[in-house]
RNA sequence: GGCCCCAUCGUCUAGCGGUUAGGACGCAUGGUUCUCAUCCAUGUAACAGCGGUUCGAUUCCGCUUGGGGCUACCA
């Protein structure tokens, strides 16, 4: 029996700006699970037509990232568009002699021109048609006398343009607020729209979810379709990520680069778990999702029509969550890099007690270094940071030494977090003292700060010795 | 200006004619704890407005208002 080809193909698209959104990531994740959902393809084509945005690496850099979030594409190798330059050429060739195209020779001053009165005269704004008729004569002289020119696509005067869009319902466009759209510039390269059409045709893109920013311009796709005598896809239009003033998500209000968010410490599973989350519900109270679990529970019909607010709060939260779910050793492998950007070094073994101290107080990677850095170096503290409630300095010197000594009596070899607390516990409840009598100078004297991890984990780390060392020196700074 | 899209707590959202309008983040309070965080419990806060349709509208329709997007030889 034959096998039957997949019908469902989604595709990410992006321009290789040097940096990926994180809008665009989310499009390439629900473009990625939507397909994998239906058992479908993931194709990746890069749209690199704007010469002038050209920017060095970035193609590699936006493989790189995607595959870090395992967002892996079927189609290899990918498509790139500045490779297929003949091949927009030919299509748009083609629709000149079908009359469905025309060459304009119209100047930037005359467009601007041009677009200035019709904005006074509160007319859509779109080009006004002048080369739309120009004479085969005038034509041949134009192109004659080697005058710079692009091609047009020419829009109906009349009728309605409609689709089904899967997020929004039908929509419809007027067809006569159409702009004869540029589709080949004068540089011979295509623009977006038609080299789009002819790519997301040839690899058989059934659906094509983007951005609802380019919900304007789909009428214009769905046309260049019908000229080519070409099925279009299913479109479904993306709500858009926004900033906290509800504007559309730009770098001027924080991050936006996926680099970014990485390099200050969010892990990519949580990011990724977090943008699915914008725009998306499962139905159900469920929030944490791994890839897997997001294939199983997405459906395009769950998408929602308003935009989101890119929240930081919500998503630190979904950070702590999956930091606490690493085990100490992945952890101290993730932190790794940021000790040794501060230039603090120790072995992996340490490293993994030290940054267990701190599992569930960090919100992001990039916090460790300063939440654990009392652990590398003594640190410098006000004296009155040691003393707890109704306990003056005196008193507070006392059970400093008194602890002292209880520690010294624990042997090198026994020297656990374990043990210590069992120790001094034993102690602290044979006096008539409270716990936070002692604790609480013993925590400050270790770590230097008003809140840290408790005094036994600290000293369970510290080791023996440096713990005796910093309960000296918090005993002489109260004299 | 023109065109298109959108509208439930501060934020992300559930709701698909009859609900005490639910959950999560945040915030607040309490418990646990020497502290902070974690964890647990409780609380806080919303259907933009006006008209219809209907026995009954958060839900369906229209208008208003508000917000956003597009309006490039950028994608």
């Amino acid at each position: 029996m034959p096998v039957k080809p997949p019908k469902i193909i989604a595709r990410f698209a992006p321009s290789p700006t040097g940096f990926l959104h994180v809008g665009s990531l989310r499009t390439a994740l629900y473009n990625y699970i939507f397909a994998k959902k239906n058992n479908g393809l993931f194709y990746l084509r890069v749209e690199d037509t704007d010469q002038s945005r050209k920017v060095e690496g970035a193609k590699e850099n936006l493989l790189k990232i995607l595959a870090f979030f395992n967002l892996n594409w079927d189609n290899k190798p990918i498509m790139i568009q500045s490779e297929r330059l003949d091949l927009y050429k030919k299509y748009a060739q083609q629709l000149i002699d079908e009359n469905k195209a025309y060459y304009c020779f119209c100047s930037e001053e005359r467009l601007g021109e041009s677009k200035a009165i019709r904005q006074r005269q509160k007319l859509p704004t779109g080009y006004d048609g002048q080369c739309r008729n120009l004479s085969a004569e005038e034509i041949k002289n134009n192109l004659g006398a080697g005058r710079s020119y692009v091609i047009r696509f020419k829009m109906p005067k009349t009728g309605l343009t409609e689709f089904i869009d899967l997020i929004r319902g039908q929509v419809s466009f007027d067809n006569k607020i159409l702009d004869d759209q540029i589709i080949l510039k004068s540089n011979g390269w295509p623009t977006y729209h038609l080299a789009s059409v002819i790519d997301d045709h040839e690899m058989e893109i059934s659906h094509v979810i983007r951005g609802e920013d380019w919900l304007p311009s789909t009428p214009k796709h769905i046309l260049l379709y019908q000229a080519f005598g070409w099925e279009p896809p299913i479109f479904a239009h993306l709500p858009l990520l926004l900033n906290p003033d509800h504007s559309k998500l730009s770098k001027r209000q924080g991050d936006v680069a996926v680099e970014d968010f990485l390099k200050n410490g969010y892990l990519p599973e949580a990011l990724l778990n977090f943008i699915l989350l914008l725009g998306w519900n499962p139905g159900t109270n469920q929030e944490i999702f791994d890839l897997q679990s997001m294939i199983e529970a997405f459906s395009l019909e769950k998408i929602n029509k308003a935009g989101a607010v890119f929240d930081l709060n919500k998503l630190d939260w979904l950070n702590g969550e999956y930091i606490r779910k690493k085990s100490a050793e992945e952890l101290a492998k993730l932190c790794q890099p940021y000790y040794a950007e501060a230039g603090l070094k120790t072995d992996l073994k340490n490293l993994k007690a030290i940054v267990a101290t701190e599992q569930s107080r960090i919100k992001k990677l990039s916090e460790i270094v300063s939440a654990t850095e009392f652990f590398f170096k003594a640190p410098d503290y006000d004296p009155q940071l040691l003393i707890w409630k109704k306990l003056n300095a005196k008193e507070t010197a006392k059970n400093l030494a008194a602890l002292a000594e209880e520690l010294e009596k624990i042997k090198e070899k026994e020297w656990t977090e374990k043990f210590i607390e069992a120790e001094i516990k034993k102690f602290i409840e044979g006096n008539k003292q409270g716990m936070g009598d002692y604790l609480w100078p013993m925590r400050a004297a270790l770590s230097g700060r008003k809140a840290s991890p408790g005094p036994f984990e600290i000293a369970g780390v510290l080791g023996r010795e440096e713990t005796l060392k910093r309960l000296e020196k918090a005993i002489e700074i109260l004299k």
